[in-house]
RNA sequence: GCGCCGGUAGCUCAGUGGAUAGAGCGUCGGCCUCCGGAGCCGAAGGUCGCAGGUUCGAAUCCUGUCCGGCGCGCCA
């Protein structure tokens, strides 16, 4: 489905190329890129477009002029009006019976209303969380999980094939301090100075059973067996938690396997073959320097083992061979620094740089009573995820940290959350569906069925035509995000939908006892539901239940 | 020292080349004979960290600078 604003872009590109053709203008370049807008201001029209200001300097005439010809040659469905104000924006101002039947255009998409067709869906693969499964999930991961998944929501509504991956450390030392911390547990000991101090070691020690203890005994180090089982249950947990958010994974992808099923070595056989490895020292380096990193970086180290790195380029080929177009990685900020060194990798490799992604999550600091909340796993001071959530709830999480810009740095004060949370503007959006959802119950029992065959001659009121406008827009919005890799817009045209499903419940009476009103009843109630169904798409984009009462 | 990310209203944050910079919360003032008041309308509140530059146009791009967070390992 092409968007509003697509279609907008087209008749104008078409236009200059009309306008060019006819002898209007002259053009002594390419056409430069241009934009269509929504105006801040209603005088300015529901649309607008920079492209006259923007073809000035190759049409070498003015603005205003060239927004004439342009305007001379264009000619869309919808369209009412077309004016020019200085210093050369052409507006747009859609037809209101043009606007008024889109109502049955949404309704008639459905769930689907939103959903952009792309010409070249892309298949992509999003990586986030992997959280090495040595502790339960703490608030600090939450916002990698959220944006992670919100983002693979809004990649698919705008038309891409979407992978969500974990990816998790099992093969490390800290696999086999975890271990110890359980072994010391177990033995009603205190964990080592350097082990793993939460409340949960202790649980796992209560739960280790007999069998598994007595196996154990018989390895060379036992901290190893009891380590992976160890894990084995905390990743279990981690996918639990998360299916809680509405958080899942289609792949996880252990370190190990990488090592076990030879990726690694096909990554090193592929660097080496093209010449950026050598030997240093006794170890094995990779030249990421020639690629703009700081300086190389060690593979294999002189004892032989391989690094956490040299699982990066083996993970890097093994995606690829799945046949991603685009790897997108989620990382929190404090591993900016490995991204050169693994774009380096990328480019190394033979794959374009542009392929691959690093997305960089700030941090969020947790603050509770005023003090910053501690996040340390090792010394056990944390806040589960499973705890944030008893507390506010998933719908207000998800709305939290949905509407900010991942990069943002952000204070999450957990008891203002609270406190806050009943004034949580998802709430606003939430009743504003439910109200809606309320009145097509109400409407059922008197026997009014919504009806959008009049829509076009009845669907005139300011309010009516402001809220259409605005419905029409989400997949623009949803085109947007997703192009940006940022979800905020989302949520803040959901609630706008709900700030004019407001405007429009005040003045516009939809359901009436005099028989005189059935008709404008019935198009008021399409209205109602193509809104009721737009609430409903935009919340599903955001992983948020639309409650049908509150 | 070098690198990455930030600095926008009292608070939390949107806005990354367009027209008079926005929202939520908080503050102040109005509005319920009516389909859900978790509402609606209005007001106060901003040198967009600072200084230069580019542009028809800069919160947005460039340079410098100040402040904050994070990172700079043969750890993961």
């Amino acid at each position: 489905m092409a968007t509003l604003r697509s279609s907008l872009h087209d008749a104008v590109a078409n236009a200059i190329r009309n306008a060019a053709e006819a002898g209007d203008l002259t053009l002594a370049g390419d056409v430069p890129a241009f934009s269509i807008e929504r105006p801040a201001r209603p005088e300015h029209g529901d649309y607008a477009t920079n492209a006259a200001m923007q073809l000035a300097p190759v049409a070498r005439t003015s603005p205003m002029r060239i927004a004439e010809a342009i305007s001379g040659r264009l000619a869309l469905d919808g369209i009412a009006t077309m004016t020019i104000a200085p210093p050369g924006f052409i507006n747009f101002t859609l037809d209101p019976a043009w606007v008024a039947g889109q109502v049955a255009v949404i309704l008639d998409a459905g769930d689907d209303f939103g959903r952009v067709a792309t010409d070249a869906p892309a298949k992509l693969n999003v990586e986030f969380v992997s959280a090495n499964p040595t502790g339960p999930l703490t608030v600090g991961n939450a916002r990698g999980a959220f944006v992670g998944d919100l983002l693979s929501r809004v990649l698919e509504g705008a038309g891409h094939e979407v992978t969500r991956e974990y990816y998790f450390n099992d093969s490390g030392a800290q696999v086999r301090n975890l271990g110890a911390s359980v072994i010391a547990r177990h033995e009603g000991r205190d964990v080592p100075e350097d082990g793993y101090h939460g409340e949960y070691v202790i649980g796992l020690a209560k739960e280790l059973p007999e069998q598994a203890w007595d196996e154990a005994q018989q390895a060379e180090d036992p901290a190893w067996p009891i380590g992976h089982w160890a894990s084995d249950r905390i990743r279990e947990r981690i996918e639990a938690s998360l299916a809680h958010l509405g958080v899942t994974f289609d792949v996880w992808t252990s370190e190990g396997s990488l090592h076990s099923d030879g990726w690694v070595d096909r990554g090193m056989a592929r660097l080496r073959e093209r010449g950026y490895l050598y030997e240093a020292d006794g170890a094995t380096w990779f030249k990421s320097s020639e690629f703009g990193d700081d300086k190389d970086r060690v593979v294999y180290r002189s004892n032989g083992e391989p690094t956490y790195f040299a699982s990066d380029i083996g993970y890097l080929v093994e995606k690829f061979s799945r046949g991603f177009d685009e790897l997108i990685y989620i990382w929190g900020a404090d591993h900016h620094g490995t991204v050169a060194r693994n774009r380096a990798a990328a480019q190394a490799l033979g794959f374009d740089p542009a392929d691959v992604q690093w997305l960089l999550i700030a941090w969020v600091r947790f603050v509770r009573d005023g003090q910053e909340a501690s996040m340390s796993k090792r010394s056990g001071e944390f806040v589960t995820l499973d705890e944030l959530l008893e507390e506010i709830g998933v719908d207000a999480a998800r709305w939290f940290f949905g509407s900010r810009g991942a990069s943002v740095g952000i204070d999450f004060d957990i008891e203002l959350a609270k406190k806050q949370s009943n004034e949580n503007p998802v709430y606003y959006v939430q009743y504003a569906h439910a109200r809606s959802a309320s009145i097509l119950r109400n409407a059922a029992e008197r026997s009014i069925a919504p009806d959008s065959s009049r829509a076009v001659e009845l669907l005139r009121h300011p309010a009516e035509q402001a809220l259409i406008r605005q419905l029409l827009a989400l997949p623009d919005v949803l085109t947007d995000a997703a192009a940006r890799r940022e979800t905020q817009d989302v949520p803040r045209f959901c609630y706008e939908t709900a700030s004019l499903f407001s405007q429009f419940y005040r003045d516009c009476r939809v359901l009436s006892d005099d028989p005189a009103d059935a008709t404008i009843s019935a198009a008021r109630l399409a209205l109602v539901d193509a809104t009721r169904q737009v609430l409903h798409n935009g919340l599903a984009l955001l992983g948020i239940s639309a409650p049908a009462s509150m």
